[in-house]
DNA sequence: ATATTTTGTTAGATTATTCTAACAAATTTG
DNA sequence: CAAATTTGTTAGAATAATCTAACAAAATAT
């Protein structure tokens, strides 16, 4: 079984990988706080389990054992941050820190347990898919409020961006996953866009903040 | 911050000073299923952080400090035990082994919520104390059924074991938490004692079930 | 009060995870 | 392309947690 440390690596890879197409041994390093011979070093560790396949100076790539061993702890991750907003009154900005924790945990029926009195969840609070038991992912093709164009509207339906500073700002804005947006304009010079949501006639958003909108357009 | 290793020995050592009055290094290499070598080493580690009291061939002695962060790693044990039975829907015998990997989760916020949710409750799903925020314990002076005469009424308030082999004993003849007891009569010959209880006119415990179940007397 | 058994200690080794320093390969820049 | 920079590797060491083997002290039983 894998340890902690083996289970935060394997899962920065998975992210890494899908992220940015490939993982390199310094992203890995950055990603998980350690240095790069530290991250060269698991990363032999992980391919003597079948995890990865690592050959020097290449890029690291997770073998379909090690995907599915990522993706079943991201499922944790995923159904713990869910279970902490949907029934333990969490705000989606307190719960990422405490999932890091409780995804380690070895206990099925604990997450079994999670998923049954949530009514099964397919994705976790910012909109990111919950994988399945067999640690498939049903991927959600979604476009960036970036993409959109003025007269279209929207709902907020994933974030690409999940940190506490981003989250504290969209609550600071009352955005939230479902909100309805009306594009009113984009203004060429900066890239951001204003836009009517809730209360509000005219907000603008800076062109960063717009890439890390996740959006179903209404057709 | 103590590691989860080091929690776990701490938690050893409250305990067995509690339950013998004592702990000696074997009884603690015993009870965490290592070496008396390694016991006796982590002992030193932990004498170092101010955790214990410790001379050679002398029982090891928690100070202060160590004995209130014995008792807040049981407040989180116990506060999970009862949430996973209350919120959760386990059984009393399922949520030992959860409980002693989420004991070691530093989220203190986590462990508010769940004492909250369920209203702060005193004790843990097989009658033990639930230590305060501050690590203190409040003595339930309970006795055990076979110290009861024949003709008193008696409630099981609490367990002296909760191994999962007793609570399935327990479970297959409906004896639990809140049971109310009449004591009919104690065989001298191998003090096993004759009770009735619910739907039973007539059951016969043994000595050692006697032991183990701690009961409140009817005034 | 010896002898035996149990308990505890020391020494030395192992595995996991991490680091820094030094060097080497790959990539980017001018 | 050659120089400079970035990225990756190796070597060597440190700390935490564990073990076994050997020995020593304490407790128990003749
Ligand atoms: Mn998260
Ligand atoms: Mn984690
Ligand atoms: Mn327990
Ligand atoms: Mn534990």
């Amino acid at each position: 079984m894998a340890s902690i440390t083996e289970e935060n690596y394997l899962k920065a890879l998975f992210n890494l990988s899908n992220n940015q197409g490939e993982a390199s041994i310094s992203d890995l390093a950055n990603q998980l706080g350690v240095s790069m011979p530290t991250a060269n070093s698991m990363v032999k560790t992980l391919q003597k389990q079948g995890l990865c396949k690592y050959e020097k100076y290449k890029p690291v790539v997770l073998t379909e054992q090690g995907k599915k061993a990522a993706a079943l702890i991201i499922r944790k991750h995923r159904l713990t941050e869910m279970f902490l907003v949907n029934k333990m009154g969490f705000g989606w900005e307190e719960v990422h820190e405490i999932a890091e924790q409780v995804e380690h945990i070895h206990a099925p029926k604990f997450f079994e347990r999670m998923d049954e009195m949530m009514g099964f969840p397919t994705v976790d609070p910012h909109g990111s898919p919950i994988p399945d038991k067999q640690g498939r992912i049903q991927e959600l093709h979604l476009k960036s409020l970036s993409e959109a164009a003025p007269g279209q509207e929207a709902v907020i339906a994933a974030l690409s961006d999940s940190s506490a500073e981003f989250l504290a700002y969209l609550n600071s804005r009352q955005l939230s996953l479902g909100t309805e947006l009306k594009i009113l304009s984009k203004e060429s010079f900066d890239q951001s866009m204003t836009v009517a949501y809730g209360e509000k006639e005219r907000e603008s958003l800076s062109q960063k903040v717009c890439e890390k909108l996740l959006i179903r357009i209404f057709d």
